[in-house]
DNA sequence: GTATTATTGAAACGAACGTTCGATAAGGAT
DNA sequence: ATCCTTATCGAACGTTCGTTTCAATAATAC
């Protein structure tokens, strides 16, 4: 009688609920800052309720870094995959990733926020995997500039800098974004594509093609 | 008898130790997960003795943030005034608070990554005041940047956009620099002064000047 | 030499923390 | 009808938190 619409029982629908109610908590008060009573609260489930659906504060963490950067990366290399033949030059692929990013980042700005700001809260075998699958990320992107560099003959391009630097513009977004006054994810992608190609001098009136 | 050496007594300057102090224990654990018991042990002055010398956990952070940007801003400003005449044009001048902003960032990259990561930490009249250090140091940034784009002409260019982009670039040096490694303050401002203002298309082979 | 300033150790405050326990239902299986 | 599993709860555990209090000293200034 909780519900009028009663979803069949699937295994951890209610974690989903928590995860999603975590997510926020954390974006909101920060790791450390949040606690597992202001989830509570949030989310409608007691203390003790809560721990039957996971272990620990931390592996609450865990959970929506894991799930956020394995969706983030699968989609980028869904969409890399996607570009074919001709069109699949270093560039192309790397405007591909840059609007994969900043779609996914504003689309799911909370998470975004927590996996962003909260990189370095997690230990041991927490700590580990999100760290690796994180070094798959970014060496998925530096690849690709490593292929630029080499097409373009690019000789003072210091690509580890470059992609920390693109990651740096990219990541930063939570931080100032306003969605009601800024860029949409489309525009702010072009806008970035452009300033990590080109430069701000390179946005003058020049046509496309 | 407890010091040989013996500073002549200066009103503060032991607050400046627990500064310091306090600047290295939010770094490492964050303001959050950082207690005073941890400053009390690092700094070696009792748990009393603290509070003889600041109000609150929350007045600490606030003057290690307000501290370290007014010097940043006074750097900067002290920087820009020392270009003249006919250097001083709007892309040498962002040059040098890009330089200025990197340098300083490393130079002090306790404090900075205290800066950046517990931006949103302080409330009430303490987040307002540091709110205004930073508007102001944003615009001076802006500023500059929007004469770069009329003296150029550059009519695509979000200078909003522009400068959030930069300083994420630069503000997220933090979580990736490793001195051991990675290029020294200087060849770094470099690098970001290019990637800025040219891309890493402009990366190529062209001579200076 | 006395007053002021700086500091300590120890204890305690109430509040909040992450986590656990034991009880209690509800539902399907035997 | 009983048993087992799943799901949920209120209450409590032991710990740590930021902060204060207090009496007792050192060190410094006048």
């Amino acid at each position: 009688m909780t519900e009028i619409t009663q979803v069949k029982h699937s295994a951890g629908a209610k974690l989903d609920h928590i995860l999603a109610c975590a997510t926020q908590v954390f974006c909101e008060k920060g790791y450390e800052g949040a606690s597992i009573r202001d989830l509570s609260r949030l989310s409608g489930v007691s203390l003790s309720g809560l721990y039957y659906h996971f272990e620990s504060k931390e592996e609450l963490l865990y959970l929506i870094q894991k799930h956020c950067f394995t969706t983030l990366i699968e989609r980028a290399q869904e969409r890399l995959s996607q570009i074919t033949g001709d069109e699949s030059n270093p560039e192309a692929r790397l405007r591909a990733f840059i609007h994969n990013h900043v779609g996914y980042f504003l689309q799911n700005s909370e998470a975004m926020k927590v996996l962003s700001h909260e990189s370095d809260t997690l230990t041991e075998q927490y700590a580990d995997e999100v760290a690796e699958i994180k070094r798959a990320y970014y060496h998925l992107c530096r690849g690709i500039l490593d292929e630029l560099k080499q097409e373009r003959n690019l000789k003072r391009l210091d690509t580890r800098v470059a992609v920390m630097g693109l990651f740096g513009m990219m990541n930063w977004i939570y931080t100032w974004h306003n969605a009601d006054l800024d860029p949409d994810a489309e525009q702010l992608a072009e806008h970035m594509s452009e300033m990590f190609f080109s430069g701000v001098l390179g946005a003058g009136g020049r046509k496309k093609e």
